[in-house]
DNA sequence: ACTATTTCTTAAAGTACTTTAATTATTTGT
DNA sequence: ACAAATAATTAAAGTACTTTAAGAAATAGT
């Protein structure tokens, strides 16, 4: 059940087997349905998610009551507040599964221990936390340096399938910008690609 | 020499005498005047830099020649390009001096070797790239959610003797607007305040 | 002290997006 | 299979910014 953690811990670091199966004996296992949420704003983050299979999306409420989309989750991606998940704050963040979802759970409760227990889980969790911030710093690039119009382009020819599996109003959030606008360049295409 | 570096560490993690000499002896030490490189676009980053003193920021050309500034390190940061870093391949951003700055450097030939003398490092670096992602998550949210002018007044209000420190038009960057933007800001603001 | 360079300001014209509001299409639950 | 809810489209009017261009102010180099 938790293979896809696995074989993504192979990727980058050996644990023994023994290793392995406190690690397993740990992870707490949990199916969330379709727009099911993992935190919930005011929550303090209780728990590291990684994605086994599924969708789930992070996202804030802003000032004027909109939803915003910050992060996505699919497999072999770990998700979480960590500011709320690490200094014990209630989170501004809700993590809520796009599509019907299973999670391998690292709680706070026995966080330390296992990086205790499992000496190389600091090295594994540091080249991911050094992955995730290179990928959030090349999205706030792409923010400061690109049309809307061109996020949409490049998001859509670099990520097909995944533009297909998640609503446009979702999409648009996600890349900065309005459902509306996001319509009118889709109509705008579909008539060039016509001609 | 490396105090600033050194207390650092011990704000996170503890290490033996021993470690700490092993760690001292594998840095290196540069001091760089203001407007010198760390890194150029083109090369591959070969460096993970801590600032000891002074300040640095790292941007890149955009599509049409301006330049973006997408962070800056000061005292008690790290910055690299961890992408180029990790995979050996070209960079495409500049790290530059802001100020003449002290650095201290781990180099690419001696990272492995460090990380595998002084395991804390790992879990040094999980916490310092987990920071820095948790930065970058929520810069993307203050440019997904609110209007280039008031990231403008929650920067100043925020850091105002970074806001001093450096050229207004590296602040403009940063935040995401033109420099002649930041200028009718400022004007409007002198106004609203003397009255 | 003077010149060259860099940084900041002002203002007018242009544009990439948002907002609003109404309609249509698609998906979901029973 | 149908009703209810959710998601996508269209179009017009509005606005937060950018672009351009020129000049003033501040900083740095000799």
């Amino acid at each position: 059940m938790y293979e896809p953690l696995l074989k993504h811990l192979a990727r980058f670091i050996r644990i023994t087997e023994s290793e392995r199966e406190i690690l397993i004996s740990n992870l707490r296992y949990k199916k969330v349905d379709k727009k099911g949420y993992l935190l919930k704003q005011g929550q303090i983050c209780s728990g590291n998610f990684f994605v086994l299979s599924g969708c789930v999306r992070m996202f804030t409420i802003t000032a004027n009551g909109t939803e915003q989309i910050v992060q996505f989750g699919i497999t072999g991606w770990w998700i979480s507040d960590y500011h709320s998940f690490e200094n014990n704050v209630p989170s501004d963040y809700y993590i809520q599964a796009v599509e019907d979802s299973e999670i391998a759970i690292i709680t706070r409760s026995v966080c330390d221990d296992l990086f205790q227990q499992i000496p190389q889980l600091n090295n594994y969790f540091r080249k991911m936390m050094q992955r995730a911030y290179v990928a959030s710093l090349k999205k706030i690039e792409l923010l400061l340096c690109t049309s809307a119009e061109d996020r949409f382009h490049q998001f859509t020819t670099d990520f097909p399938e995944f533009v297909q599996r998640i609503p446009q109003y979702m999409l648009a959030s996600f890349l900065g910008f309005t459902p509306e606008f996001l319509s009118m360049l889709r109509a705008k295409n579909k008539s060039v690609n016509n001609s």
